[in-house]
DNA sequence: ATGACCCTTTATAAGGGA
């Protein structure tokens, strides 16, 4: 079972790049991020026809996030937004269950400049995520939670950490909530299989990012403890990031042993 | 230090992204 990762940065200016990628790569499942569409412009149509099924929470200009599902699995939503700010109306959380296993498809707050009440709100929003993290452990279910973390967990994530180190994306209260959350038994796929490699899933639209690879590691698969035996390969689809139209991210993936 | 680029909008300049 092969499950992706994608923030698409706009699904209906990326659908082309999306739906070859699909066809190309035929994942199991999908979670997108950023789809920046509220749910009347979600191009649910074109995704039917591609042979996938999908759930989403989309938002008007901002944010959105959907499950994607190939049309013989069945998606179950089971929650979407995350408990403790009643008030918050960004659509960054989508939860469901397929094939037996909890899929949460997450967004996390950008959250520059730092400091500042947007790196407050993500910082929030973290703590938010790590309840249900824990939520979800203590059920002792598989559980995947995937998506942009917009963390760069160490300085091997980053292509020059030295210039980073002040931004929300990689200061030490962002590393430290990414660090906790994981210390509560999740393990980061990418890193368990390759963990010395240089792997980047972002490339700025600026200065030629990709062609100079000064790429950053933000997208991440965090898995409960049933899951990590059945791990059997991962990656990032880097090369639809060189795609006439990409996404400033690359979709990335993980492979899972069947039952 | 700044801005480069891309996406969105009751758009046509500005906010957000990372």
């Amino acid at each position: 079972m092969k499950i992706a990762t994608y923030n698409v940065n706009g699904i209906n200016a990326r659908l082309p790049v999306l739906l070859d990628w699909l066809e190309q790569e035929s994942p199991d499942v999908v979670c997108l991020q950023e789809l920046k569409a509220p749910d009347e412009k979600i191009p649910k149509h074109e995704i039917a026809r591609s042979g996938y099924n999908a759930i989403w929470h989309g938002q008007k200009r901002w944010n959105g996030v959907a499950i994607l599902a190939k049309e013989q699995l069945e998606i179950k939503e089971v929650g979407r937004g995350l408990e403790g700010e009643p008030e918050d109306e960004q659509s960054r959380y989508l939860e469901a269950i397929i094939n037996d296993i909890v899929i949460g498809c997450l967004y996390l707050p950008n959250g520059n400049p730092a400091p500042g009440p947007k790196f407050d709100y993500k910082l929030r929003w973290f703590d938010r995520l790590a309840k249900k993290a824990k939520q979800l452990l203590d059920q002792d279910v598989p559980v995947i939670l995937t998506g942009d973390y917009n963390v760069m967990p160490t300085e091997k994530d980053v292509y020059k950490p030295e210039r980073w180190v002040d931004d929300a994306l990689f200061r030490p209260e962002t590393r430290k909530a990414f660090h906790d959350l994981s210390a509560q038994g999740w393990t980061d796929a990418i890193r368990k299989l390759y963990p010395d490699e240089t792997i980047y899933t972002f490339w700025d639209y600026f200065r030629n990012a990709f062609g100079r690879n000064a790429g950053l590691r933000i997208d991440h698969f965090l898995l409960s403890p049933h899951l990590v035996p059945k791990l059997k390969n991962a990656g990032v689809d880097k090369h639809v990031r060189g795609w006439e139209k990409s996404s400033d991210h690359a979709p990335v993936w993980i492979e899972l042993e069947k039952e």
